[in-house]
DNA sequence: GCCCAGGGAATCG
DNA sequence: CGATTCCATGGG
């Protein structure tokens, strides 16, 4: 893969195991939408366009410096995907997996955002999340000129349920102002997660009412890359009843997150392969 | 009208 | 510990 730095935009030519489609809907982000061949969504309060044909990824209307600092890590480029991507096709029970979906890549985005997002994510349809998520941004997030910013942990803890009422969340407008007012007013330490383990982070994240184990193994995974997390939702207990029973190898739990996400990816486009 | 959705808290045994 | 029930809302 090589990294061309245009005037005012980013090309990665030639890359592998890399594919939009599959990154930005497979659910683990929710502010990115598609519109033509551009993807479009908010990165660290910056407006991201980006464009792929074939093994040619093109982010649009960028810097060489917002690229370096921030999307190189978003987009977990430093991470050779093709050698999990091998192990995995080399496992009779995972190959359909990857094979159905080798361009997949783990996003590293904001802790708080990923917070807020999958408390909101509680027994709620990723459509119906997205939806959620993109009011909240923009009711409470800082208005970036033609488009809005994740709120912060302040503006938000600054709101009331009544407030809240617009985002039509239900019972998770009172965790998400718990997450809130608990990070902004440094009762959680959400900075303090990254040199964390797995377990003392859900020990942290758990702090807050409404977020569980679930919840907390997507923050680890989605927000801090820490890839030994497995989150297991309705859909991942249902594959992982078809696919190992006795629960997953141990030669995977180091990147555990990865495997996940091919498998959770592949069982929402073929649920017809786990009925029982 | 019914069932379900990237769950968790409260309660009960 | 595990099992059950309730929680708001909208899409299928």
């Amino acid at each position: 893969m090589k990294i061309i730095y245009d005037s005012n935009k980013i090309v990665l030519d030639n890359i592998s195991n890399f594919n939009l489609d599959e990154i930005l809907d497979c659910g683990q982000c929710f502010r990115f939408y598609k519109t033509e061949n551009i993807w479009e969504g908010v990165v660290a309060k910056q407006s991201v366009q980006i464009s792929q044909d074939g093994n040619r990824v093109v982010f649009h209307n960028t810097t060489k410096e917002f690229f370096d600092s921030v999307l190189k890590d978003y987009f977990h480029l430093n991470y050779d995907y093709s050698a999990v991507a091998k192990l995995i096709e080399a496992d009779e029970i995972l190959a359909p997996t990857a094979r159905f979906a080798p361009g997949i890549r783990l996003l590293k985005q904001d802790p708080f955002e990923t917070l807020i997002s999958f408390i909101i994510s509680q027994n709620n349809n990723i459509k119906r999340i997205k939806s959620i998520v993109k009011t909240l941004c923009e009711n409470f997030g800082e208005d970036m000129g033609g488009y809005y910013a994740f709120p912060t942990p302040k503006q938000l803890s600054n709101a009331t349920t009544q407030d809240l009422a617009v985002l039509r969340a239900g019972f998770r407008d009172k965790y998400i102002l718990d997450a809130a007012t608990k990070v902004a007013g440094g009762e959680v330490n959400l900075s303090s997660i990254y040199n964390m383990s797995h377990d003392e982070g859900r020990t942290e994240l758990i702090k807050i009412h409404g977020v569980g184990t679930k919840v907390a193994d997507c923050v680890l995974l989605y927000g801090y890359q820490k890839l030994d997390a497995f989150p297991l939702d309705v859909w991942m207990k249902r594959a992982m009843a078809v696919l190992y029973p006795e629960g997953l190898p141990s030669k995977y739990t180091n990147f555990g997150g990865i495997v996940q996400q091919y498998i959770f990816h592949y069982i929402r486009h073929n649920p017809e392969k786990f009925e029982a």
